[in-house]
DNA sequence: CATGGACGTTAGACACGTTACAGGATTATA
DNA sequence: TATAATCCTGTAACGTGTCTAACGTCCATG
């Protein structure tokens, strides 16, 4: 097809070296992959499948949808990213993938991180037999003031 | 305002209170509201609008998709059961309204209810300017032990 | 009784995010 | 460059959830 990544990303490449972060985790650092690495880690950041689609298709390079869920699920398999649940009808991917929890503007959608050193748990439940854990997430769902939204 | 749907409505009233707890809530009573209600409080549980469904459509009465899905959402917005976000590919609601966490179980599926006394949240973030908060979610995603499942 | 309106329910079509598939393209390695 | 392994792509399919338009039901009114 027509996938002419230009040999000159030498902006693009910015603070750190996508194929070699790819490699680290064991995943062949091919373009369309590299694509998505730079627009994901490009900051800090909370995007969907749609919104890292709609970014890396923006340049003239292109990748197809079902690459994009494949490499952010990869990735999130990997470690590089983490899956948050927040929302019924999309997941987001966080490139923070430190120890931390969420704000969701359940008005406007937005996530916000929360470190992890404002929310402090004393106690935690055993957990059920023969499991173990596999991460804590903390999800405070706020609205914007003056309209009032259910939810225990 | 937390209503208490529990303590006094265990199985033992079974069908006869529904009518009455709906009305308590502005819900107009009907054929299929009372159904639902019934599946759902018959027991403390986790249940997706699908689960609901087909419980409900195992009897002889029958109620359609859309009242199905119609009919969790007002009950969410009354307040009578509380919808839990943990799985991408669906909502799960909760008949237990009072306040507790979860435990999901990633590799079955499975959602457990953590009681609040549980997880002691000592300090909680400031909010972001102009919201208000709607509900502080914490979820224990465990996976059974032996396989390792990424999550921050 | 008839009429009408408000509300509830229904079936089916639809929208959307996501996954499955199979064949062509790219990559690592020599 | 040859080869095998892996990856990418378009498209079809899937499941959850929503929409719409028609139909029921209840009940107040004349």
């Amino acid at each position: 097809m027509r996938l002419m990544v230009h040999a000159d990303n030498t902006q693009s490449t910015g603070k750190r070296d996508m194929a070699g972060l790819l490699k680290t985790q064991g995943i062949l650092p091919t373009q369309q992959r590299l694509l998505i690495a730079r627009a994901l880690f490009d900051r800090d950041q909370h995007l969907s499948a749609d919104q890292v689609m709609s970014q890396v298709n923006d340049s003239r390079d292109r990748v197809s949808k079902a690459t994009v869920y494949n490499t952010l699920g990869l990735f999130a398999s990997k470690g590089l990213v983490r899956e948050v649940i927040v929302d019924p009808s999309r997941v987001f991917y966080d490139t923070n993938t430190s120890d931390h929890h969420h704000f969701y503007n359940i008005d406007t959608g937005e996530l916000r991180d929360i470190d992890a050193t404002m929310v402090r748990i004393n106690s935690l439940p055993d957990l059920p037999e023969g499991t173990v854990a596999a991460g804590v997430n903390v999800i405070i769902r706020i609205s914007n003031a003056g309209k009032q939204s259910h939810q225990a």
